[in-house]
DNA sequence: TATGAGATCAACT
DNA sequence: GTTGATCTCATAC
């Protein structure tokens, strides 16, 4: 069995668009708990529906600084949505962790969460941050240190993409990605287009 | 399975 | 005042 490698922050100094599918089947750990990632969609900055869309502002600060730093931000008032910076400083590109597989600290989420099924745990931006405990006052950490930890995947698996969720703008952009047959996803790829370029 | 309302806050018009 | 990178619960088919 080959070891899992910690994924550096150099590994978030490259194009949303492929870091976004690199980091299928990855593993994500926040104070040990998390697991593998299962769905990410891509926000670059010239698209309308980023949040850095439309400039610096001191909620997406965070956007605009050195890729490989949390970018966490209140969802509909009520939610809390995990980013990672990606490129480079002022590039203002972001990928969106939308769900995981649970994997690690299983008992710490279903607490958070109130909930027994593990399917509901981490399926969706919103649910992910409140079982592993992520809020604003996570904004800005880095991602190379704890309480993150991420470990690159052993084996290139099937991804599949689709258009993003919950948008308006740029809605047509097929910038979401998702881990072929996963049941974790927080809804299903309508369409299958299948990537099997990149390692 | 699908659609709708409510929760609640920051950015924007 | 409206909209939004959401989720849950309720009601309808």
């Amino acid at each position: 069995m080959p070891k899992p490698r910690t994924i550096r922050r150099e590994f978030f100094a490259r194009s949303v668009h492929k870091v976004a599918p690199d980091l299928i089947g990855a593993t994500l750990l926040f104070n040990g708990a998390g697991g593998r990632v299962v769905e990410v969609e891509a926000y670059h900055h010239t698209d309308p529906a980023a949040h850095s869309f439309g400039g610096k502002t001191e909620r997406n600060a965070v956007m605009f600084g050195p890729p490989g730093y949390a970018y966490v931000y209140r969802s509909y008032g009520i939610h809390w949505c995990l980013n990672f910076v990606c490129e480079g400083t002022g590039s203002a590109s972001a990928v969106l962790i939308r769900a995981l597989e649970p994997l690690e600290g299983l008992a710490k989420m279903r607490r958070r969460r109130g909930l027994a099924d593990a399917r509901l745990l981490c399926s969706g931006p919103g649910r992910l941050a409140q079982a592993l405990g992520i809020t604003h006052a996570h904004n800005g950490l880095p991602l190379d240190a704890r309480p993150f930890e991420l470990f690159a995947r052993l084996e290139k698996p099937e991804i599949i993409a689709g258009v993003r969720i919950g948008i308006s703008k740029a809605a047509d952009l097929p910038w979401r990605y998702g881990l072929k047959g996963s049941r974790f996803l927080s809804k299903p790829f309508p369409q299958t287009i299948i990537i099997r370029e990149g390692g």
